[in-house]
DNA sequence: CTAGAACCTCAAGTTCGCTCGAGGTCTGAG
DNA sequence: CTCAGACCTCGAGCGAACTTGAGGTTCTAG
């Protein structure tokens, strides 16, 4: 059984960020008489996991629930991990293109010197998207960064 | 002048979003006698540069330095613009390299059904890279999505 | 046995980019 | 002049993902 600490250490978190996930329902630990936290080593894929997860872009939420279609207690099969794999390789593509479409955008706009509301693809904002309440395509790219298309 | 109504529909930001970026310093308005706002067209070209560099991922706080280093009063020239889209240019494609070579890691991690923490490079984290303060280089790519290398 | 490092809980704080609400004021068409 | 609707300020709240702090307990090497 693993301490705190030493889960800390080897996964890469910080303890509170442990505690938190057990709050969340990410991870579980099993405790002492005197109340202090063990760890199962399992533990430390299912951390791996939930940072790649969220390298990928996974709301904690998200991950909750991948976590929890793994069948648990056994280790993710090929299959399973062909799965995940799958969906989040089609999600990082997905963010891929609409980087690059943005970049693009901007190339085009290196010429016309615009930033002008109507003209300019990069900042033009809602004024023909947000009269047909689902956008017309992915014309200007509204906080891709920060999360995904969802 | 414009109110304020006129500059949110123009402009596709909401009214209290005008009155934070003016409280962040981001734009500005005169006001008529009895106190309320009224925005000079340019505002708007303004209001499309803030909408353009978050779209980019800058953070308000970077737009603002940006909006600060555009010389104030006149329209930016096309070397002005010029120098801004090599930056922003140069964002978007680590932001895209990073966001590829995460993909990529993950279709190696698919033939290996890995996420064992040492050999996976998708999910591995500080273990090598936290020793040196500064990591080896983008083998694995900590929270790129959220906000920029910064 | 003892000291000190590690651990516990719970509440509150942080950052970012805004939105919301309450309670009151201004504007302008008719 | 009236009155609906737009606008004002200020403080609080949100949501994500944690961190920090206070005040107290447990574990373990020596």
């Amino acid at each position: 059984m693993l301490t705190v600490s030493e889960v800390a250490h080897r996964s890469g978190f910080a303890p509170s960020a442990l505690r938190y996930y057990e709050a969340q329902g990410l991870i579980e630990a099993t405790r002492t008489a005197g109340g202090q936290r063990r760890y199962a080593r399992s533990v430390l894929r299912r951390l791996a996991f939930i940072r790649a997860a969220s390298n990928v872009g996974l709301a904690l939420e998200e991950v909750r629930a991948e976590l929890a279609r793994l069948p648990s207690g056994r280790t993710p099969t090929k299959s399973d991990w062909h799965r995940i794999s799958v969906d989040w390789r089609s999600r990082l593509d997905e963010q891929v293109a609409a980087l690059e479409a943005l970049r693009d955008k901007l190339d085009s706009c290196i010429g016309c010197g615009c930033l002008s509301l109507k003209q300019c693809a990069i900042s033009n904002p809602a004024d023909k998207a947000a009269d047909s309440e689902d956008a017309p395509g992915a014309a200007y790219l509204p906080r891709l960064l920060r999360r995904p298309t969802s």
